[in-house]
DNA sequence: ATTACTGTACTAGCACACATAGTACACCTT
DNA sequence: AAGGTGTACTATGTGTGCTAGTACAGTAAT
């Protein structure tokens, strides 16, 4: 039997993101830092949901979303897999996604006494904290 | 009779976020960069609802949202007003929404293939590139 | 005072997303 | 054959967003 890849997720009532998407961002990361590794088998939808104390659908929603994204693989009857390959977008379709999720963040901190400086630095420093952080727990 | 200061918003039937929240956005940006001058009249709920082809309520809401961050003041029966001063956040307050807003943008842009200083520098950008096109708008 | 404009506060209804619950089916391993 | 897997339904309840209509209080101009 291959060995279920435990995950440490936590599901935050205060949280404004519905459940399903909590799940999705959350595996997405641990996949992407390598906390859970390619090929390696997720908790069924059942057992994360007993797990989470949620339903066993909301659980399915957020494995579906995640394979279409490409992030995960389900095979009937076996179960879910991360995959080896999640990088299927085009340069052009990445630097959308960067320009959108840049206007919504600016648009987020512009009202702030911060300077386009001191808010492109504190990016910097918790981008990279958040690397090595992931490389100190391999 | 006060001017009334015309705004330039646009409804986007794509854009996932609700209506009410697309004109808080809109005219929080246009009231930090200066587009709406402070002491300067709004458009009536009314009358912005008539604008729009939307309901009167949905603007009334995000005057509503609006008058409660400090941004707009409004006066029964004589209309809603960009405030003077808009910035009553602690300086605590403000590294926190800042640290919300980063966490959030990083967990978006993790899955792209962009190292931290890319993306760090394109926000960078993109900021100072906002706050230049605001100067020469005045 | 009357009129017309303001913001504000309700109620009601409709549509949609989220989450739960239950059931059923096809697939795979043992 | 049995049990665990993903998947696909239906049904129900809840909350949010938006529209529509009505009502009320405040302000300004006449």
């Amino acid at each position: 039997m291959t060995k279920v890849t435990a995950i440490a997720i936590q599901i935050a009532p205060g949280d404004a993101r519905p459940i399903f998407r909590q799940i999705v961002d959350e595996i997405r990361k641990e996949i992407t830092t390598g906390k859970i590794p390619a090929g390696s088998k997720l908790p069924s939808v059942r057992g994360l949901a007993m797990q989470l104390t949620i339903n066993a659908n909301t659980v399915a929603k957020a494995y579906t979303e995640l394979t279409n994204l490409g992030v995960l693989e389900s095979r009937k009857g076996l179960g879910v897999f991360a995959c080896e390959v999640t990088q299927q977008l085009s340069s052009a379709e990445q630097r959308d996604k960067l320009a959108q999720a840049t206007q919504v963040f600016i648009n987020d901190v512009m009202h702030l006494d911060f300077t386009p400086q001191q808010v492109s630095d504190y990016v910097l420093a918790q981008f990279n904290q958040l690397t090595q952080r992931d490389k100190d727990n391999d």
